[in-house]
DNA sequence: TGAGTTAGAATGGCACCACCCGTC
DNA sequence: GACGGGTGGTGCCATTCTAACTCA
């Protein structure tokens, strides 16, 4: 499985997202070996968690798979953290590269426009199924800014995940000690991989439906 | 005064800081043409969200004030919102051209990290009197992380504002509506501009200070 | 049998494990004079456990062997109590000694890093089959230190013996009496035999593995 | 204040010690800059400790000292983690170098005859009053290894600390983290920190004594 | 329309309890 | 067998925020 994770905006959970789905995989498929995590991001925040502590998949910086391209190739699952503000080209060598995107955002009135952009890019490319966005950070009841950002962007088209990831302490507790919420001794811990295993089961079903098309449109065509 | 808005990391509240200070100036200068909040970063934020409602002063890209340099020389307070995660050039330009710096961070792990380095370019250019961090978006009691978070940067020698910013709502419904957090009907939301208030009155006096060195070290001296 | 127990760190329970296993393998085998401890450790634990009081086996110091090598050849069994932090030379020595090598540790956060060292130091020697790890003086529940490093070593493909050493007063007692955990009169002293008596079975399962690899192999697939 | 921290048994306790101690000091002094820990044990725990958090003093390998022994000369404290099992050559150039000599040992049998074995190497350099027994990882009551073990020493006229530090969790979790027990969170750690607070203020007042012989001896002569 | 009240969620500190150990 | 002590898990509570509801 190849998945980027981009978003136009930072701080928005975009490592955190890609460090939890890569744990997922790495979780489902049973191994260490075969989830690499490329950190493309100038900042470097998901190798600089991985140092910290101890993730159950292996990180590398972009430069690392610059010199050694058998790294990339060998890794069962991919996941890419993307630097910030991408520009077009970059999205496009992106979307060759990656079966899927996942697009963080956090429910915010000005993480909408710039959305916008980005699916016009995309939708150039006509590559309009193969992204989805992830609403992260999500503060609970009784907030409305999850649920509002939820509608508004159905109401544009925009294909969300199901699954919100919610705003919880437990994240940053997790990125301080260099490991997956999951691996936190704190009860609420859970609830916050909870809302990452979903959003990954979902990611799984997408990528095996976006691999056979044919056979998914001819099953939901028959369907209807 | 010419004040400088940077951080490298986005999604900490440095639009609404630049806002919010540039408001302040407003406000104490009592009339809206002498307040100019250039934005440069390249998600327009700023410009957005001037766009979208009323700010009690002028907000105009980067590009006007290339074409227009009268409109920087005129404006008796210029507050620049400076782009996301800038080169040491462009801190060193910006250094240049501004009185003082004010850094917004939120109190994550991760935000310190990136911040040293930060610090490493201002002390090579030997403006470490010039520069101050704000903390932003400090969850309220019980969390811990705000008040961590400003242990750990006084325990490195940061300076800090002595006020930090709280996460609260009203930011978010200001920015939607394009008004200062002072302009909402909220109650709540007078709350959210006493802590910018309370930051920009340190900032004028900080100003002040750095203008002055000797008559500053003067009196100090001479009160002794 | 001959079995090197060594470790990069002291404190760990080194000669209670080459003492009790002796002890273990010499009431198995029936006699006393099969069995022969030797002490490489400069410290001279065991010898000095042994001067105090009765042990089932004759434990000797490494110089005696050195005179009387014939000491070494007609032990049925010979243990090795190897020095504290050995260099890449003598593991590998003892490596050649030895039919397996089982490695002490206690459930400390700190061991972990060492012990990686250990692991490339044998591998390189190509006989990660010969060696196993001992976790000792593992507290009781409610602690985790026991579970928790474990589990760490199982993840990072560690052999571990599958029955751990408890920290039990008993095996201080013994070593003050210089006797086995086994002829203490107190009751929970026999709790700490039981330990090494599993170990000891293990022990004994996995040599005999290790000397009939493939008559191991054809057992095994034979029973396909 | 230049103190050796030295044991010839491992896992005693020497490297938390030493991290403890140095805490202490730097805490009194009240900066960050004039307590040096150097790590001279070839285990590197401390080193390691501190690379894995924030210790409010530095910490260097012995190698760094050599290349630049201004380190050691600036600091105005100076603690050393000596390496495990010493010669007495070591021993002398240890006392040598510093003023007064911490020796941690655990309450167990045999550290006491491997104790003696010091003690003479100590006399026959004449400074037997410059070093002092510090009973670590003492188990807490209905043990009674702590207090026998106390007796036995001084019966034989060991001069000892009149503080245990006691066999707590706390100092796992602290190396784990990489902070002193001082600055975790959990409540029973700030009892691991009095132990060593006690023993620090005793080690204060003990060097003191000995920079000022005369002056120490006239007053306790004089009774005033 | 504006002020006060209330419900729900999240964090973190506190108290209590189970469990094990060693001694008397 | 009773007792004291340490550790860690569970449950409870205080505090704060937001948004909806009620009332004047």
């Amino acid at each position: 499985m190849r998945v980027v994770v981009m978003s136009r905006k930072g701080g928005v959970g975009k490592s955190t997202t890609a460090i939890h789905l890569a744990g997922y995989l790495a979780g489902v498929s049973g191994g260490e070996a075969s989830v690499l995590l490329v950190d493309t991001d100038p900042s470097r925040n998901a190798l600089r968690v991985a140092r910290r502590g101890r993730l159950p998949f292996r990180v590398v910086g972009e430069e690392e798979v610059d010199e050694n391209p058998s790294l990339a190739r060998e890794a069962q699952h991919l996941i890419v953290d993307m630097r910030g503000s991408p520009s077009a080209e970059e999205i496009e060598d992106a979307m060759r590269l990656a079966e899927v995107m996942v697009i963080p955002i956090m429910p915010s009135g000005l993480a909408l426009d710039t959305l916008l952009q980005t699916r016009r890019d995309i939708k150039r490319l006509g590559r309009e199924d193969r992204y989805r966005v992830l609403l992260t950070a999500v503060p609970p009841w009784p907030y409305r800014r999850g649920p509002q950002a939820r509608a508004q962007l159905e109401e544009i088209g925009i294909p969300l995940f199901g699954t919100d990831i919610r705003r919880l302490e437990a994240f940053e507790a997790a990125a301080d000690e260099g490991v997956l919420v999951r691996d936190l001794p704190d009860r609420r811990a859970q609830r916050a991989w909870e809302d990452y295993t979903r959003v990954g089961e979902e990611l799984v079903e997408w990528v095996r439906s976006v691999r056979t098309p044919d056979l998914h449109a001819a099953r939901s065509g028959g369907g209807a």
